[in-house]
RNA sequence: GCGGAUGUAGCUCAGCUGGUAGAGCGCAACCUUGCCAAGGUUGAGGUCGCGGGUUCGAAUCUCGUCAUCCGCUCCA
């Protein structure tokens, strides 16, 4: 990380709060860690992030529709989903190196050893016997071979049994018995496993135990996948269609950090598309290029935006990439689409017993389809459009010498702030009048402000800080014809335009409808 | 969670070897001001992150705790 970017980010974090944007959570009781509350200007920035995304996925797509399930679902759920076996890590550290292990991966490691072992034996005799040699037989046979095979079944057997039991103690003792030494500094000075679980848990009723276990949902995604029969038979959808959500998803993360980048509790904008088994990857790759053009839609430059496919799958994945951004601290998903198979639907028809299938009219028959998800963090774009925004400009001041000018150039789209009504001078009634009956008209068509404090300057400055594109400015000109200055928050220029005007051009210029079309 | 650094006004910070808090900017009111962070006057704001301990006395020393930042791990 350039000292430079880190020092982008800083400003970021500091202007966010400064201005309205973001304060962390709690903060009269020093905070809650990684949880944090949006303000004023960004809960309007976020809501119109939504909004962006929720008019190019269902509202501009005759087949998505949308859905907002509950956070709190049935705890089958998350044994279907694979959260409960795939979110509960067993965690080591080694105390010499400080380096934190999963456990389970340390054995695996282990066992790979062995394995490689056992291989090198089989070439090595390989080449001794020559075309006389029986693989089969030489590992049936073999005394080091057979050995080395013992260690690594029983290794096996009881890794998969303290995983499923969660015996954590049995984890310990593996690592002990297996003389398993740090990568790092090559010591077996080991702590306690530990189990850490991903999901939040709380308790439905009031009596605590394990038959009222709840979790929060750690993703947004299996709420989709309960109610899809529901959708699809209500809206009558055929395939292919797509259900999308926004909505709060939680995960109890060992560490929380980068602002908002990681949170505890997070919003997530997710669409879940249901193919026809075989036409997975055709969409997959219509979803990629869509997603991508979204993003490049609000101006972001190519540089900044790339793919980058997964090395290893999640569990429910046979095809999954990310949409990368360049923040401040490098590039990082921001955005994932993932080919999940049938693996959820599947699941839940297992867990529950209950048919998850599409009867397909044209092939008369019933299968359980087959789903690309896209999944956006709601906070990461925020993070984004943020991190690209926040400038600092040379300009002229009022003696024509250079001063700084702090400056949001967030798409006009986004902007918490479309517009800002301003009188020249306060303290000429004719003129704050004149600008009051302005914004109490404009008001009803966008989120504005009236500002009369201060020179006009600063006043203008102030809008740049958070983000405002157009400042209307009532000067004495106003009250002979009837017109405003218009100043455009990036260009500074402005323009002389009628009052009866001005509603019809800013909604123009802060429309969405330039995102959207091709 | 582990290791390191940090925590004083809304923000950025000063406060030396312990003697009970300051600056700049910002904010509020009034005056002034004919277009890009102008000027003047007045004013509000801090039990120095929190809780113990040492001391006649702690923002300053010590322990604990909470939080933030940097590394290790994970992910939207």
């Amino acid at each position: 990380m350039a000292a430079q970017q880190s020092d982008q980010f800083k400003k970021v974090i500091a202007h966010c709060k400064e201005y309205g944007f973001i304060y962390q959570s709690s903060e009269i009781y020093d905070n809650l860690s990684a949880v944090y509350d949006y303000g004023p200007y960004g809960v309007e920035l976020k809501n119109n992030i939504k909004q962006y995304w929720w008019k190019a996925m269902v509202q501009m797509h005759d087949n998505i529709v949308g859905l907002d399930a509950a956070i709190f679902m049935h705890p089958k759920t998350w044994k279907a989903s694979g959260h409960v076996d795939a979110f509960n890590d067993p965690l080591i550290d080694n105390k010499d190196s400080q380096k934190r292990y999963r456990a389970d991966v340390l054995i695996e490691e282990y066992m790979e050893k062995i394995e490689k072992k056992i291989d090198k034996e089989v070439a090595k005799a390989g080449k001794r016997f020559g075309d006389a040699f029986d693989e089969q037989q030489f590992r049936e046979t073999n005394d080091r071979v057979l050995r080395n095979q013992q260690k690594f079944d029983e290794a096996r057997d009881r890794l998969a049994k303290a995983m499923t039991d969660g015996d954590m103690e049995e984890l310990k003792n593996m690592i002990l018995e297996y003389e398993i030494a740090c990568p790092e500094s090559g010591s077996r000075n080991w702590t306690d496993v530990r189990q850490f679980n991903l999901m939040f848990s709380t308790q439905l009723g009031n009596i605590a135990g394990e038959e009222g276990k709840l979790y929060l949902r750690p993703e947004t995604a299996q709420g989709i996948f309960v109610n899809f029969l529901n959708v699809q038979k209500t809206t009558r959808q055929k395939l292919p269609f797509g259900i999308a959500q926004i909505g709060k998803a939680f995960r109890n993360e060992i560490v929380a950090r980068q602002f908002i980048f990681r949170m505890r509790e997070f919003e997530q904008m997710e669409m879940q598309f249901f193919v026809a088994p075989g036409e997975e990857m055709k969409w997959y790759e219509y979803w990629k290029e869509a997603r991508m053009k979204w993003h490049k839609a609000l101006g972001t430059p190519d540089e900044k935006l790339r793919f980058h496919d997964h090395d290893n799958l999640a569990h429910y994945a046979n095809a999954a990439v990310d949409i990368q951004f360049d923040f401040p601290f490098g590039f990082k998903e921001l955005e994932g689409i993932h080919s999940r198979t049938d693996f959820d639907l599947s699941q839940h028809q297992e867990l529950s017993g209950k048919k998850m299938q599409y009867f397909d009219p044209e092939k008369q028959e019933s299968y359980v389809p087959y789903v690309v998800e896209t999944s956006i963090g709601c906070d990461r774009m925020f993070l984004t459009v943020m991190s690209q925004a926040l400038q600092e400009e040379t300009v002229p001041d009022a003696k024509g010498k250079d001063s700084t000018r702090t400056v949001l150039k967030i798409h006009p789209a986004l902007a918490p702030i479309k517009c800002a009504v301003m009188p020249l001078l306060k303290n000429r009634e004719e003129l704050t009048s004149k600008a009051t009956e302005i914004f109490n008209d404009l008001r009803f068509a966008f989120s504005c402000q009236y500002d009369e404090k201060d020179a006009i300057g600063r006043r203008y400055r102030r809008q740049d800080a958070i983000g405002t594109p157009y400042c209307i400015t009532v000067d004495f000109d106003t009250l002979e014809d009837n017109t405003v200055t218009i100043r455009d928050r990036d260009t500074l220029e402005q323009e002389r335009i009628p009052i009866d005007q001005i509603e019809k051009i800013v909604r123009e210029k802060v429309s969405m409808k330039q995102l959207l079309k091709d």
